[in-house]
DNA sequence: ACCTGAACACCGTTCAAGT
DNA sequence: ACCTGAACACCGTTCAAGT
């Protein structure tokens, strides 16, 4: 008994939001988003679950704090450099803020309202765009041609952690080469030579992230330069 | 007590797997992704929630067949097309079934792992590429570049359906407009003159998302025609 | 003023029991 | 063979009660 009361009074900085959020950052960063229950972020703080209400109103408010705690890691623009520039570099340094939280782009896309401090990032990146000679019309498409990547996400449809080793995972898709031709030629290709270094499940987590992003980036940020600099605003193929 | 005994003899078709997705399906059209519990289906069948797990394993798999369903409603490849008709003309088809849908979407990225139908579906996708006339590696990139637009849908960051009225929606951004004049300029540009059409919320359901959809399927695909047809594979600002 | 216990209305799932 | 009731281990949240 005298155990838990020194316990609790060990931790007895008076339970603020600011350590509530802090505390729920680090909550998710160990155990994932799925780790995010309001009972297990009031036991990492020594406290029960309905103690929590009185700094947050509900369990969304403190997603968006938590949310809002994130992006405020994304490094402001460039001073002076060109708007592709400034447009790369920023969304990168969100990519690294993502990739630090990698619970962090699932709760994003769980919230249906933007938080103030999201509605300001995208301002600021339409800002970018804006400046860098985009005309109203041309800057809303591109909003919607970057979609999550302005935050520095882009949705992978096959899980990035694949539990199968590499040189199982290059077996598997062989054996299946007659149903699935061309993932096994993918994954023929890039496996090569050597299969002992892992780049073997390309369907699973094999492939190197961080290329594609940014090859998928750059042909967005290239097509985008293209249309600002020619007579008509829209692609060949847009029938509207 | 004879009343219930009849309704419950009224549905007696013996409750199989086919009947549990059909519903289960039904009532996702319904009440949305949320409202996929085990219970509620089983309510919807007037049977008890256990009795469903006679014909599913768990509610994932559940998942996994209403995923395939909404799969198996996109069109075949248009034959003979080129590359990039084939590709769009897909893309758009896949784009209707998950309209009519609305839920698969999040139920496609709740799932860590991929049906063997939606593995067939990219395969047949990659396939289009090829054919065309793609290395195995642009192929591989292309994919990633598509991303979730090769099953018709794309991550909207602000949520799809506001509940504001559109006029209502300008004259708050129009109040905004020093903390974000960049949106305020968007959202002036779109209500422009008239604002009784209800294009006013930009941000929030306003504009056309269909255009918008195919705005940047076009970006995507010029982009990659551009590649294929070009001496190096890679687009200019790409670092590796 | 700040935290807690008990409770409510939900989840997915297991397992022994009913017909 | 097929379905059910009770139970378990979870959720978010409310509200009256404790200190």
């Amino acid at each position: 008994m005298a155990t838990k009361i020194d316990e609790r009074s060990r931790t007895r900085e008076p339970l603020s939001r600011e350590r509530i959020l802090r505390t729920a950052v680090a909550v998710a960063d160990k155990g994932g988003a799925e780790s995010l229950s309001m009972r297990r972020i009031a036991q990492e703080l020594g406290v029960v679950a309905m103690a929590l209400y009185k700094h947050v109103a509900n369990k969304d408010e403190l997603l968006d704090g938590m949310i809002d705690a994130v992006i405020g890691e994304i490094d402001p623009p460039i001073e002076g450099a060109d708007w592709k520039t400034a447009m790369r570099e920023r969304i990168l340094s969100a990519r690294r803020a993502l990739l630090r939280h990698p619970w962090a782009s699932q709760v994003i896309e769980s919230r249906a309202e933007p938080t103030p401090t999201i509605i300001g990032y995208m301002d600021s990146m339409m800002g970018i765009f804006i400046s860098g000679g985009f005309s109203v019309d041309l800057m809303h498409h591109a909003m919607h041609v970057m979609g999550s990547r302005i935050l520095g996400f882009s949705q992978e449809l096959f899980d990035e952690t694949s539990s199968m080793p590499a040189d199982e995972a290059i077996a598997m898709w062989a054996q299946l080469a007659d149903r699935y031709p061309n993932i096994a030629a993918l994954v023929g290709e890039i496996s090569g030579g050597d299969i002992s270094h892992d780049e073997g499940s390309v369907v699973g987590g094999g492939c190197d992230d961080q290329f594609e992003f940014e090859f998928a980036l750059d042909l967005m940020l290239d097509g985008l330069e293209r249309l600002r600099s020619a007579p008509t605003p829209q692609p060949a193929g847009s029938t509207g």
